[in-house]
RNA sequence: GGGCUCGUAGAUCAGCGGUAGAUCACUCCCUUGGCAUGGGAGAGGCCCCGGGUUCAAAUCCCGGCGAGUCCA
């Protein structure tokens, strides 16, 4: 094992007159420059030594700090750029959220195929982290959201030359370190106090060194030098485990903690009040939470002591409050009911800002992926809000967050705040009902509330534990709670670990050396032919037979790719046609799928299908002019979620809070064709990524992120987007464009089922054939289909009701005339014995309408198969299902029933009638029974 | 992406193979000077849709549609 302690050498340290100590509390080596220094001065080796006592010389308010921050660096060549989404899976699939600001540059720019939109770079990145969430409020340092401010610096090693998309070395550890104590020695920090804490950092598959900046106790930034990788046969073993080795790119990642800084400068009792301080009294005053003098005082103590209650350095956050407690000399009730609706209220501020960052970028709320994170900070929220006696509706407080961010959509986030407010309080009272009624017939029985209930009000109908402990107190019924509860969620959740089934990567070498193919289809998309060279053919196993995948130098063929299928037709050499079936790209080679050789080295002439691209082409466009439709309609948050284009109709899957409802289809129609009828031009370019970016934004990437220098654009109307597909020349081209149906196939995510040219009119035509079948069928108008049809509908059920009368009429008549009806005496009562061949329910009530009469009913009959119904009146001792069983028997059947009224048949009809006739003995051998 | 739960009267739900129910709301009658209330009678159901199993399905199984919830 090896670690990186050689790493940490650096010339500054040795200039500088730093000393490397290790700390006897917690292990830890790092760097100071004061020679009495022992620990390393991280909680919870330390406590905060800034409260009323500002690290700065001056204070700063939280847009101060950034620009103070950005100009220090831009004053020190590093451009400055625009922050990301917090949405971090608007450009990559791997992550939901954006967490570090190296999250912007993953991984195209770190694994250097794509050149950093400047280097070096200075960037304030909002982040989000809920794995910070149980901290939030107590600590007095953490926050769910945050800006972390960072400069980045991409090197490439000399050696390598251009082989990556940025090449030599800008600057690296010695320059970052300095540019730190830099910074803080502007701000007039005493550099004597600053320690540099090796911590070696690991993740995402890569590694390296990295350095913790602590001063007076709280760890203002993280500088990391990402610089290995993972590698089965690396020299280091770092901490998770795994072996790495140092990579061609290394790259200066750092992370400076926005709201520390604000905070260090002002030494407030918690980062929030220096953050965020109006929102803070607002929060304070709207539930009434004041403090006498010396209460105010005690809480600043225990300010400045929270830093230990880190639920993940801390075993047990309440021993850890106790001992908190035991050092201001209060009990810890006192202290928690201090404290407490404080960390509340400052929690409340941060998830408030958290879910303006969420919302602002248009995250809806949903029951998956980011939208689901949403709800969770969403509804905790809520929970805060109620317990600490905010009354202030939600999306107010949201919409403040949002004002300071100076977001543009905040009427929409205000719009999906109310949303899904509303929504959680059905969800409250849905389950308050169920957690009522179950605590009620517990409370009765005695018996405690069973755990598997409380799990499953929990993971199948969202109500927390605590919840149903409330609620099973106000009844009176017990409910026991472990401490694993969660783990018990999880573990009925099975060990599936959910992991899909890789695609396996496509993998052959015999590709490889061959060259990119010529894409001929973006220049000329209306051209069908092209001339072209075979220059391979590879061989495959398909389930029947041989396929070949012919290789050419330059292709019209349109490959699968953006949700748009693959082309099909024809490629012709001078004695042969094969069929083109399929076609698809790898890292830019071509391959169209044949099942015949057309001959390596051949010319030949291919032609494209050209009905069916037609359509697809249409589809295409179309689908970009829905996009837009949609979210001139429903709103700015709308956004692609999924798409597949056909030949017939086509789908978008757009994320959106609520269901479409009929007249937002139509508004939805009527725009998207006027865009067609408006007959604008469909243009392409090919601009440089980052340019694009600046442009257009991430709205860019609806269908998701093309990797290169140079993207693809595309742009209908007032619509641009990266795109690879192909497109009609003019909108009026897609020739008309009807939607078909929506559909929720999630929770905020609503699929628009669309089709477009001669696929809209066809299914138009469907549509209406259907309406004039049943037009023709209750021989109206097709106007006239909906008011006959409702009268028809009313009708049929009057007369299933007047049948049913009719049929209790016709039983009381059956069961007092006779007709064929056998009587006998058995057991002190009469017994009807009769053949009726009606349906169940004409048995049902002529038995009945004999009890009636006090006597027992044998009844049965021939239709489908044989049926039968026993009835027995009160007070006569004959178990009607044990006669049904032995009747059924005699048919092939079986039957039963409760003791007074029984049911069965079997399908042999021809049995019924000896059946029939040995009922009387039936009914005495269960007599005698 | 995966797991789980639920669709029955206008509303809330019970029934979970054997004659579709309760409460509230609704209509009418009685009690009262009137109201709150109390007593009585009545109306109101494609038991979400489509298949299957069974002598028999609201009930069990499969598929679809709709709703909810937990996890990654």
């Amino acid at each position: 094992m090896s670690d990186l302690e050689a790493e940490y050498q650096l010339d500054y340290f040795y200039d500088e007159g730093f000393e490397r100590r290790e700390c006897p509390s917690c292990g830890a080596h790092f760097w100071t420059r004061d020679e009495e220094r022992e620990l390393c001065g991280e909680p919870p080796c330390a406590d905060y030594e800034f409260i009323d006592d500002p690290g700065f010389e001056e204070e700063y308010t939280l847009e101060e700090m950034r620009e103070a921050y950005l100009s220090f660096f831009e004053e020190r060549g590093h451009e400055r750029i625009d922050p990301y989404p917090v949405a971090a899976n608007r450009w990559r699939d791997d992550v939901l959220l954006t967490q570090a600001s190296i999250y912007d540059f993953q991984p195209l720019v770190t694994s250097g195929k794509t050149p950093p939109p400047a280097n070096p770079l200075t960037v304030s990145q909002p982040c989000i982290r809920m794995q910070d969430i149980d901290n939030v409020g107590k600590t007095g340092r953490h926050t769910m959201a945050f800006e972390m401010m960072a400069h980045h610096a991409f090197n490439a090693r000399e050696e390598v030359g251009d082989e990556y998309a940025y090449s030599g070395e800008v600057y690296w550890k010695n320059e970052t370190v300095r540019y730190c104590d830099e910074l803080l020695e502007s701000m007039g920090a005493n550099l004597e106090e600053v320690v540099y804490i090796e911590d070696p950092w690991v993740g995402g598959g890569n590694a390296g060194p990295a350095i913790e900046v602590i001063y007076r106790g709280l760890e203002l930034a993280t500088l990391v030098f990402m610089c290995m990788e993972i590698d089965p046969d690396g020299e280091y073993e770092l901490k998770d485990g795994n072996r790495y080795s140092f990579m061609d790119t290394y790259i200066v990642d750092t992370g400076y903690g926005l709201e520390r800084w604000t905070w260090m400068s002002q030494g407030t009792p918690t980062v929030y009040e220096a953050v965020y301080p109006e929102t803070i009294e607002f929060l304070k005053s709207n539930a009434g939470i004041e403090h006498t003098d010396e209460e105010a005082t005690l809480i600043n103590r225990a300010a400045k002591l929270s830093g230990q209650l880190d639920i993940d350095d801390v075993d047990d956050v309440e021993a850890a409050r106790d001992n908190i407690a035991d050092k201001l000399g209060v009990p810890t009730s006192r202290l928690r009911e201090l404290v407490e609706p404080l960390e509340d209220v400052y929690a409340i501020a941060d998830h408030s800002r958290t879910l303006a960052y969420m919302l602002g970028d248009g995250i809806v709320p949903s029951n998956v992926g980011t939208g689901y994170l949403a709800r969770m900070v969403l509804r905790r929220t809520k929970r805060l809000c109620d317990g600490v006696g905010v009354d202030a509706p939600l999306d107010e407080l949201v919409d403040m967050q949002a004002e300071r961010l100076g977001y543009r959509n905040r009427d929409t986030i205000r719009d999906i705040v109310r949303t899904e407010v509303e929504k959680y309080r059905e969800t409250l009272e849905r389950g308050g009902r169920r957690v009522r009624q179950l605590a009620a017939d517990h409370a009765e029985s005695g018996e405690p509330i069973p755990l598997e209930e409380v799990i499953e009000l929990y993971d199948s109908h969202g109500i927390q534990p605590e919840t149903v402990e409330e609620i099973a107190d106000e009844f009176g019924a017990a409910v026991d709670v472990p401490d694993d509860f969660y783990s018990l969620v999880a573990a009925r959740h099975g060990s599936e670990s959910a992991f899909e089934e890789e695609v396996p990567e496509f993998e052959d070498d015999r590709i490889d050396d061959l060259p990119e193919t010529e894409r001929l289809y973006y220049e000329e998309p209306e051209r069908t032919e092209f001339e072209a060279v075979v220059l391979d053919v590879i061989e495959r196993a398909d389930g029947e037979g041989t396929a070949y995948d012919v290789v050419l130098d330059q292709t019209m063929f349109y490959p699968e790719g953006g949700g748009q299928p693959a082309d099909t037709g024809t490629l012709s050499t001078h004695d042969a046609t094969v069929e083109v079936t399929d076609v698809q790209a790898h890292d830019g080679v071509v391959l169209h799928r044949t099942h015949a050789d057309p001959g390596k080295g051949e010319f030949v002439r291919g032609q494209v299908d050209w009905t069916r691209r037609k359509r697809l082409m249409q589809h295409h466009t179309a689908t970009h002019v829905i996009g837009y439709a949609a979210r001139e309609v429903l709103g700015e948050h709308v956004r692609q979620a999924g798409a597949q284009k056909g030949t017939d109709s086509s789908r978008l899957d757009v994320r959106h809070y609520e269901r479409i409802s009929r007249e937002e289809v139509k508004r939805i129609e009527r725009i998207a064709n006027r865009i067609v009828t408006d007959n604008v031009s469909v243009t392409q370019e090919w601009p440089e990524r980052h340019q694009a970016e600046e442009e257009h934004g991430f709205d860019l990437y609806q269908g998701g992120i093309p990797p290169g220098e140079s993207i693809r654009l595309v742009h209908v109307a007032e619509d641009v987007q990266a795109c690879a597909g192909t497109h009609v020349d003019r909108t009026g081209d897609i020739g008309t464009i009807k939607l078909l149906s929506t559909e929720r196939i999630q929770d905020g995510v609503e699929r628009l089922t669309f089709a477009a040219g001669d696929a809209a009119i066809e299914a138009t035509q469907r549509t209406e054939d259907a309406l004039y079948a049943a037009a023709d069928v209750l021989a109206v108008s097709p106007q006239e289909v909906p008011e006959t049809a409702e009268r028809f509908f009313e009708e049929w059920k009057d007369r299933g009701k007047r049948i049913e009368e009719l049929k209790e009429e016709l039983a009381e008549i059956r069961a007092s005339g006779g007709g064929d009806a056998e009587e006998i005496e058995v057991g002190g009562a009469t017994a009807v014995i009769q053949r009726l061949d009606g349906d169940m329910d004409d048995l049902r009530a002529t038995a009945n309408a004999i009890v009636e009469e006090g006597s027992v009913a044998v009844l049965g009959s021939g239709r489908d198969g044989a049926t039968f119904v026993v009835a027995v009146p009160d007070g006569v001792n004959i178990n009607a299902g044990a006669v049904v069983s032995e009747l059924a028997s005699r048919v092939g059947g079986g039957g039963g029933g409760p003791p007074d009224f029984a049911q069965g048949g079997g399908p042999d009809a021809d049995a019924l009638e000896e059946a029939l006739e040995e009922a009387p003995a039936i009914l005495r051998q269960v007599l005698e029974a």
